[in-house]
RNA sequence: AGAGGAGUGGCAGAGUGGUCGAAUGCGGUGGUCUUGAAAACCAUUGUACCGCGAGGUACCGGGGGUUCGAAUCCCUCCUCCUCUGCCA
């Protein structure tokens, strides 16, 4: 969430960039904001003192029974009633303010960086880069949904059957195909210096909270009430909140780790027949970039795990392009963000395969995720995230991509972890 | 899951109602000494909020309660340990 002091001091650029996401009332969501810890300070000063004058007169009673002087501190205690009612009412006015400002910045969605472009829709997205040539597929190219079939290395029925619609079956050589994936990312990733975790993927409530899913995406979440638990929609909420309470070292830093999880999405109010195959799923696989960073260094980073990104993409033989977001397609609590899009030839579009983001401290704010510079001062760390990568997609580009009239050529870089180079 | 025990500062570990934000030891930092290092000695060493500052307030697993006053008593939840049960 935003820090507040940060709005007082910069309330005007604050509501730009609210503005420049669509959001109409930016200003009066800020003064709220405002109010709200102006009172919050107001009743605190009143309630410190007040507190401290409750001490003093205990230390008072404290020191009359140790004298023995019992009767003087009975009348000393008579003092103490008005004081202690007036004490629960503040009490509770600063925990309802506090309650109120935090609820009031849980509202409030990250301010873009000054590149981001403004804009609506996806449609206003600014496109950076576009690598590699669209395959020249013949006109008997047909999409994955059919080749998985045809195949039969990824059945959706069998996972209709057994749990439900986005939820497919992966058979055979699609199995494997899907695990020769998984194990590429992951060995990229520790050649790229991240360290491996294997994180849980049912996180808490706490956790929903720590990366900004909750509240603004709940009903997007798999809730399991009956331990009020969250399956993740991505492995950056179990890894990101391992910094949750954290003060790191400065000598830990940069903190980089990769994870491999499922992932859960409801994606309610998102199907349609624009949603084939493995375009949208309940269930995938995704291998997860996370950062933690020194502010001054975090933009580096950013640019660093875009590479890595490419790199991967180029190794897949797959033609991508990068796109920044626009304020109106940026997500909740990002500042700036890549998407990188990778061209499925026979379906003939464009797939969002990576997002990589800059959180600032947004996140960090959140988590109290800091760090202690040689000034021995603590102060927020930079916190970001990136796909590398969610396979579903990956592999219905390449299954299309790669076509033809034998089967399906698998990229070569994938065939150690295959153990074969056709499908 | 049942019975019992326990959760204190970076770690270890005192403290069972009154200057306790908390003894002591270890560790960390700065210094004295030393050619240098070790040892020894001295000092310092949590986080957050409020305040221009002096300073104040809160925090001893989380939440609630009793009391003028709670690390200390009561309730509740969580976690860990031991025993019993079950289980990949």
């Amino acid at each position: 969430m935003l820090l507040v002091s940060q709005i007082i001091a910069e309330k005007s650029r604050f509501v730009a960039g609210l503005e420049k996401r669509g959001i109409k009332d930016a200003e009066s969501m800020l003064d709220e904001v405002l109010a709200l810890d102006k009172k919050r300070k107001n009743t605190q000063q009143e309630l410190d003192q007040n507190l401290a004058e409750a001490n003093s007169i205990s230390r008072q009673i404290g020191a009359l029974m140790k004298e023995g002087k019992r009767d003087e501190a009975e009348v000393v205690k008579t003092k103490t009633a008005e004081l202690r009612s007036r004490n629960k009412e503040l009490a509770e006015i600063k925990e309802s303010t506090q309650e109120a400002l935090k609820a009031a910045l849980y509202n409030i969605p990250n301010i873009p960086h000054d590149s981001v472009p403004k804009g609506l829709t996806d449609e206003d997205n600014e496109l950076v880069e576009t690598v590699g040539d669209l395959p020249d597929l013949p006109e008997s190219a047909v999409p994955h949904w059919d080749l998985i079939k045809k195949h039969d290395i990824i059945d959706f029925d069998l996972g209709i059957k057994i749990t439900g619609a986005g939820f497919p079956v992966y058979k055979g050589k699609g199995a494997r195909f899907q695990r020769a994936l998984v194990n590429f990312f992951l060995d990229q990733a520790a050649a790229a210096g991240y360290g491996e975790i294997q994180p849980p993927i049912v996180v808490n409530e706490a956790s929903g909270y720590g990366t900004g899913q909750l509240p603004d995406k709940e009903g997007q979440m798999y809730h399991i009430t009956v331990e009020d638990l969250y399956l993740i929609p991505t492995a950056e909420v179990p890894i990101t909140n391992l910094y949750r309470d954290v003060i790191v070292q400065e000598d830990q830093l940069p903190v980089k780790h990769v994870g491999f999880t499922p992932c859960f999405r409801r994606e309610a109010g998102s199907w349609g027949a624009h949603v084939r195959g493995l375009n949208r799923l309940h269930q995938f696989d995704k291998v997860e970039i996370v950062q933690v960073r020194k502010a001054e260094e975090s933009y580096d980073a950013l640019t660093e795990m875009c590479e890595h990104v490419a790199g991967l993409l180029n190794k897949l033989e797959l033609p991508y392009r990068i796109l920044r977001l626009c304020s109106g397609d940026l997500g909740f609590t990002s500042v700036l963000t890549y998407d990188f899009e990778v061209y499925s030839g026979a379906q003939k579009k464009w797939l969002e395969v990576s997002s990589v983001s800059n959180f600032e401290t947004y996140q960090a704010n959140r988590l109290k995720l800091r760090y202690k510079g040689a000034d021995k001062k603590t102060q927020l760390l930079h916190t970001l995230n990136g796909s590398a990568m969610a396979l579903p997609r990956i592999m219905a580009a390449i299954l299309e991509n790669n076509q033809d009239a034998e089967g399906i050529r698998m990229p070569d870089a994938l065939v150690p972890y295959t153990g074969f180079d056709r499908i």
